[in-house]
DNA sequence: CTGAAAGCGCTTACAG
DNA sequence: CTGAAAGCGCTTACAG
């Protein structure tokens, strides 16, 4: 292994000098810069990490903990939030990351009746953390505000800590808005359980556009379920047998969307001409379905950009005020809805 | 911070003997061995991983090499291989890291057209990493080669590295074989690009279950395109567009499965009453599919956890022999094919 | 079984 | 602008 002595010999400086151009210190003559330049080039000399990381204490990495149900969850399970936000938030994350010499540890970790830290913090291998997703508890944020390490939470807002979440409101909103503005009139709303303060908000928002458009609250049939496919077909189920028959479903997520349409399909209710739905994110199950599923891009990897941005600067600035941050959705209109006018 | 001479002088040892324990080193007498450990327990000390690593020249991490096409590719370009592989058997190797002390480092890139290796490799932070979908180079291969790192290619076999792929020709078998016995007698192949040797593989496969079932190559209607659902969309509208009317589809992956579902959705063929389509992969797109697709699991987490196992070993003894290990699949019934007997 | 010492490859004041 | 020196927190022979 070449370290920065070999370079030191070869270019007939001290490692003094040689470190001062590797941090590119404008404390060094040009000429000598190029000199040790050249060395390192001819040499393939790379620093060591973990050389530098002993004395400057910076890591070089951030962690990505990526937040799951208990038991081990796979991704053809007709669960649908998580996973496509892993994913596309990875990607912006990865691509903002390609303009630093910052590393990415991912680790998945289910925060219920889990007594530990993920293993990436509790090791104090990490700089920084984005927590992923919206599964976690009291106690884990707990343990991590203790810890003071720089986190920043992806997919829902949380005080006290920096945090990035789509506009939920303004989301459903304008979901149920394009619905309204098609001439729809006669609604189910499938949303997610009841519990969390994000349907809540889901359900708010959906009420409000209700209002705005004249449809009394009795032509809206509203549903709380857990975030799956199968959730989404129980609700279409329950809602069918108890004999509504709405104009057009808004789904909280693209799997309860697509677990609507699951149950509509198999009782011989074609989309979007009988009844139009429409889903929430904008995951690869919506680009996929059939009809491809008219939904609201929640703008995963644009949240993966900002999260990168925040904890970036949270790691270099500790004491700026805490940010939450929220991304712009929009409206994605494929097949799924049709005009009703 | 808290250093291994804190403890040494809160346990009223040398700091050699508190790293012997934190090495489990059984050269120390248990009674010593116990006031370090509360001594640790104590002051919650944590090693420093960096100091460690500067020693024994082992990083403890693994990269995660995630290749994808150019340009940047968003999860709901309906595309469908490299990102669901990526989500899986992601989940198998952090499931079975967990196990150790291994921290993993992901980082998404693209072969073509990029002189540099991925940065997680050339910066030299992992003690080996995991190459992961089959959209690699000659280039790229050989300047991994250059660097000696031990690595694992996922997805798709290679000579002369280490390598888990499915059991491509078992799994497009299996699947003809189960159409085949459903009493399918026309079919359609779509198949993927033709200049690859895992298409060309799919194709000798399919065909001799043809053989084998006494079926004419020329009821059978074989198509190359690319892995995605428009590719899997053009062909079955070509097909149909050229008059032939197969009674099932065989797709060589689930996204070109539902892209052409949705030309039959739109052209109002019902599946599986009029045609049964059949995937491959088992993706997440597979089972959110309307009606859900059958498909070939190709066990994308199983190919995770046996690419660690063998990733670890190679770390462990460098000179054991080169392994291609091939993971089973199986056959997941769903809702897509319909006996026709 | 345990301690003193050297060294891993860097960075950072500090002289000059 | 450049070099000599100390030190980051560990591990590993080596004595004892």
């Amino acid at each position: 292994m070449v370290t920065i002595m070999d370079v030191a010999r070869d270019a007939k400086v001290s490692k003094s000098t040689v470190s001062l151009v590797i941090n590119n210190s404008d404390a060094v003559k040009p000429a000598t810069r190029q000199k040790v330049l050249e060395s390192i080039e001819k040499l393939g000399y790379v620093p060591n990490m973990a050389a530098r990381e002993l004395h400057t204490k910076v890591k070089n990495t951030l962690g990505m903990v990526f937040l799951v149900n208990e038991p081990l969850q796979q991704s053809h399970d007709f669960h649908s939030v998580t996973e496509t936000l892993f994913f596309d938030t990875f990607a912006g994350i990865s691509s903002q990351l390609k303009e630093t010499d910052f590393g990415l540890l991912s680790e998945k970790y289910s925060a219920v009746n889990n007594s530990d830290l993920p293993s990436l913090i509790k090791n104090n291998r990490v700089d920084g953390v984005f927590i992923i997703g919206g599964l976690f508890t009291e106690d884990f944020i707990h343990k991590l505000q203790n810890l003071k390490i720089p986190a920043v939470f992806v997919g829902r807002h949380y005080p006290g800590v920096d945090s990035v979440a789509p506009d939920v409101s303004h989301a459903i909103y304008a979901g149920a808005k394009y619905l309204l503005e098609s001439g729809h009139r006669k609604f189910a709303f499938i949303n997610g359980p009841e519990y969390t303060e994000v349907a809540q908000k889901k359900l708010r928002s959906f009420k409000k556009a209700l209002r705005d458009f004249d449809v009394d609250e009795k032509d809206a049939t509203c549903l709380f379920t857990e975030y799956t496919g199968t959730g989404g077909y129980k609700a279409m189920q329950e809602i069918w047998g108890s004999g509504i028959r709405p104009d057009a479903v808004l789904a909280a997520s693209d799997g309860l969307a697509v677990g609507a349409m699951r149950y509509l399909y198999e009782i011989k209710v074609r989309i979007p001409d009988d009844i139009s739905v429409m889903g929430y994110e904008q995951s690869i199950i919506s680009e996929h379905a059939i009809p491809a599923l008219t939904t609201m891009d929640i703008n995963k990897e644009r949240m993966g950009v900002e999260a990168t941005k925040i904890l970036l600067n949270r790691i270099k600035n500790p004491n700026t005020e805490i940010v939450h941050s929220t991304v712009e959705t929009s409206l994605v209109i494929r097949d799924s809805v049709r005009k009703r006018i």
